[in-house]
DNA sequence: GCCAACGTTGGC
DNA sequence: GCCAACGTTGGC
C-alpha cells in the first residue's frame, strides 16, 4: 500500500499504532482492499518520495467498510457521487507491525530478478496491489539483510 | 517541474 | 459504446 510519507508515512502509523487506510480513489485498488482479510500483510510503501521504497510491515486490522471521508465536503478525498447510504468507496484499517532497519529502494527491488512480475512494477499509479507469498517473503528477508 | 502512463469523463 | 480530452499519479 502507498503513501506519501509528507502526508501520511510509517512514523505516522507507528504513533497511531492502527490507522484507516482512507481516501483510495481508484476502482481497482479499492477492489483490492475489498479482498483483504484481518491478519494479511501489508507492505507500506513510501510513493513520491527521495527514494521511493517499502519502508515497513503492516498488517490488516479491519476487513473493508465504507469511507466515510468521501461524503464529508471537507475533506480533500470527497466525492459527491459518494454517500452514506450509497458508499462509493472503501478503506481497511492497518495496524503497524514494524518499520524496516533501512528503505528498500524501487530502483534495489526492480533489480531483484523474483520481483519482475509485482503489479507495483508494472501499474505504477495503482496505490493498492496484491503482493504474491513468494515476493513477500523475499522482500522480507532482504529488508533483515 | 517534466512527462509517461493510464484512469475517468462526457460528447456524440 | 467509442474515443478524445483531461486529470492524476508518481518516477525522475
Amino acid at each position: 500500500m502507498k503513501s506519501e510519507p509528507e502526508t501520511f508515512g510509517i512514523a505516522e502509523l507507528e504513533r497511531m499504532g492502527t490507522s484507516p487506510w482512507d481516501g483510495v480513489r481508484n476502482y481497482t485498488s479499492r477492489n483490492f482492499m475489498r479482498a483483504m482479510a484481518p491478519g494479511d500483510r501489508v507492505l507500506f510503501y513510501h510513493s513520491n518520495a527521495s527514494p521511493s521504497g517499502i519502508a515497513g510491515l503492516a498488517e490488516v486490522a479491519r476487513t473493508a467498510y465504507a469511507d466515510h471521508t468521501s461524503w464529508d465536503p471537507a475533506s480533500p478525498y470527497f466525492d459527491a457521487k459518494s454517500s452514506p447510504a450509497n458508499p462509493r468507496w472503501s478503506m481497511v484499517d492497518v495496524r503497524f507491525i514494524r518499520a524496516f532497519p533501512r528503505l528498500l529502494a524501487l530502483d534495489e527491488l526492480r533489480r531483484v530478478p523474483e520481483l519482475t512480475g509485482m503489479l507495483l512494477f508494472h501499474n505504477t499509479r495503482l496505490s493498492v496491489t496484491p503482493v504474491a507469498t513468494p515476493c513477500m517473503d523475499i522482500i522480507l528477508r532482504l529488508a533483515a539483510s
